[in-house]
RNA sequence: CGGGGUGUGGCGCAGCUUGGUUAGCGCACCUGCUUUGGGAGCAGGGGGCCGCCGGUUCGAAUCCGGCCACCCCGACCA
């Protein structure tokens, strides 16, 4: 292919778009890759959608490797399907929807889980029929509330989706892991760097669900990495319980009057005024801080918790709400105090809690909590704390809770290290789906006995403009875009710096000899003044650039690496030979 | 949905406080001359419902009211 500047449709900017934050989001609007035509809705320029063909030519055919196949579905829906699968409610208002002029109602597909899971039902009814992947590479729309970070989190974005279809949990898991595989080729041939965080909750836990993540500050996921590999979800992080401490020394807990501290803060400046130990002063890690929640279960009942955590922490709000799913998290209000009079605000303690107590309140506590730890907590009076009270002596939590804030230098679980907390952009996603929809749909197939078994589901996503954005984003460089070899628009930059006529024919004639040998080839053949040139093929960001300038009287033209900024000068004759074996060696 | 901010030519912005010539600057675009290895210079030129609607006024980009759009932070989320 070749590609010429002088004709190509682009236009390039000296400024920086103001609705852009991200370096690689303003590059792309720079450089003439895409242009915003609405809140998160991006039009593609011949650029950009030579690099979006790219991505997708890597997706698509790494699915075809691991032997699923490609199928399309219409972007616009009947509600019919998600009326069945509950999503036309679940959803909420991030689904787009529409009517006909006959007044049914439609909607802009967020995925496809029911029309695969339909398609699937209508044609196979046998266990002989699965293993089955299929994927489509789809427009997805979702009506988000807040659009940001260009194509990072848009209304209309590419994605491929793919669902596998088994009998068996044996077979789902082999058809995830091949996903899992694919994937990992996949991200690796686009270049982009990426980490695979457990997306579960510990309570779940397994291998359920993965997220594969780019790691990089502007992505808008936060996770935890450790120096010895460990990588999760904030959500997934798991605390490691230290061993039981032995108690027999410690004195008997003891009832103090704190007046007016009913939070952590007053209550260790209390402490140290007036009750100061010897060896050294209360800090927030000596209490135990209770948090109250009131759960409601999927059925409507309401059932209060309370969670325990060291006073030098909070509670993720996040974490708790993962932790208790499919229960939803709602704060305690001044009646339900009133229901549960032995709840002393600001001065909760773990001795009226838990499920043997007359109190029936679940108490769960945080995995640092553990036997023979000793706490400053509220005595369930107003006004007073208790001291030296004993977990496994002086009370007993029902269980722990992972639902402490994870703090940057905590210890990985696995005993990796220190866990440093990171952003990353979510670039794939694989999912044990399980029988959800297979239910909702009843898609079931008949097994090797006779018998109608439901079949189970993975479902696996990679965003396809997303990682377009990843890419240019953990890429980019203050010169402007510069993409790795197999995404590239163009193999090949060729700057034809001069005008003289035996410049500009040595040019053309590389440009179409490459072209010949099968590299993809942009030649600026304007009649702009070198530096504009230099400019913009650093800002188009070709991974090799070729200048054909007045070296050529030496018989000598110059090859830089985009990337590295290497600049180094080869022969003219030479150069179809040496600039093929560095663009495909 | 809460908080903050911005709407002026294709892009980036000034002008608005204190209403008053023909709405201005840089980039980009067109013409001519010079220039040609790091975003050239000079001269000339084209392009604007000043987000929209209404009000105040002799007169509104500017003041007042309403509406809309977009961006950022948060909540939420592939």
């Amino acid at each position: 292919m070749l590609l010429r500047m002088s004709t190509l449709f682009v236009r390039t900017l000296r400024d920086d778009p103001a609705d852009a934050e991200l370096a690689g989001h303003k590059a792309l609007v720079r450089a003439g890759y895409i242009r915003r035509a609405g809140s998160g809705l991006y039009s593609w320029l011949p650029l950009g959608h030579l690099v979006y063909r790219n991505v997708e030519a890597i997706i698509r055919e790494e699915m075809d490797a691991m032997g699923a196949q490609q199928v399309h579905f219409p972007a616009l829906l009947p509600k019919g399907p998600y009326e069945a699968s509950g999503r036309w409610e679940e959803y909420g208002d991030t689904l787009f929807r529409l009517q006909d002029r006959r007044g049914e109602d439609h909607l802009l597909a967020p995925t496809h889980e029911e029309m695969f899971t339909l398609l699937v039902k209508d044609l196979y009814s046998s266990y002989k029929d699965l293993p089955l992947s299929i994927y489509q590479i789809q427009i997805k729309y979702r009506d988000e509330a807040r659009p940001r970070a260009g194509l990072l989190r848009a209304r209309e974005f590419a994605m491929k989706d793919s669902y596998s279809f088994d009998v068996d949990d044996a077979g789902l898991e082999a058809s995830y892991q091949r996903h899992r595989d694919a994937y990992i080729a996949t991200f690796q041939r686009l270049g982009l760097d990426f980490v695979i965080v457990s997306a579960m909750s510990g309570a779940m836990g397994g291998s359920g669900s993965e997220e594969f993540l780019c790691p990089t500050p502007s992505g808008e996921d936060t996770f935890v990495r450790s120096p010895g590999g460990y990588a999760a979800n904030v959500e997934a992080v798991r605390t490691p319980a230290p061993d039981p401490l032995p108690y027999d020394d410690v004195p008997a807990a003891h009832v103090e009057d704190t007046p007016g501290t009913p939070t952590i803060d007053t209550l260790v400046d209390f402490a140290n005024r007036q009750l100061p130990r010897d060896d050294r002063p209360w800090s927030a890690a000596d209490t135990l801080k209770n948090l109250i929640v009131m759960l409601v279960h999927p059925d409507g009942t309401r059932e209060p918790l309370v969670v325990g955590v060291p006073g030098d922490r909070d509670v993720d709000e996040k974490r708790l709400a993962a932790q208790v799913e499919p229960a939803r998290v709602e704060p305690f209000t001044d009646t339900d105090f009133d229901a549960y009079p032995v709840l002393a605000r600001g001065y909760v303690g773990p001795q009226v809690l838990g499920a043997d107590t007359d109190s029936g309140i679940r108490y769960l506590v945080d995995p640092r909590v553990a036997e023979g730890t000793r706490w400053v907590t509220g005595a369930n009076q107003p006004d007073k704390h208790v001291f030296d009270l004993v977990c496994g002596r002086d009370f007993q939590p029902d269980g722990t809770i992972e639902a402490a804030e994870v703090r940057d230098g905590d210890p990985a679980p696995d005993g990796s290290g220190p866990l440093e907390i990171a952003r990353g952009i979510e670039i794939g996603h694989i999912f044990q789906l399980g029988r959800k929809y297979a239910e909702a749909l009843g898609l079931k197939v008949l097994d090797e006995h006779g018998k109608l078994v439901t079949v189970t589901m993975g479902s696996y996503g990679i965003g396809v403009s997303r990682a377009v954005a990843a890419i240019a984003e953990t890429t980019v460089d203050e010169l402007g875009l510069s993409w790795p070899r197999h995404v590239a628009p163009a193999d090949v930059h060729l700057v034809v710096a001069g005008r003289d006529e035996s410049i500009v024919s040595a040019g053309d004639t590389l440009a179409a000899d490459l072209d010949r040998a099968g590299l993809s080839v942009l030649i600026d053949d304007r009649d702009e003044r070198p530096g504009v040139k230099f400019a913009d093929a650093e800002l188009l960001g070709m991974p090799t650039i070729v200048v054909v300038g007045k070296k050529l009287t030496d018989g000598v033209i110059e090859v830089r690496d985009r990337a590295s900024g290497d600049r180094d000068e080869i022969a003219y004759e030479a150069a179809v030979e040496e600039l093929v074996r560095r663009c495909r060696g």
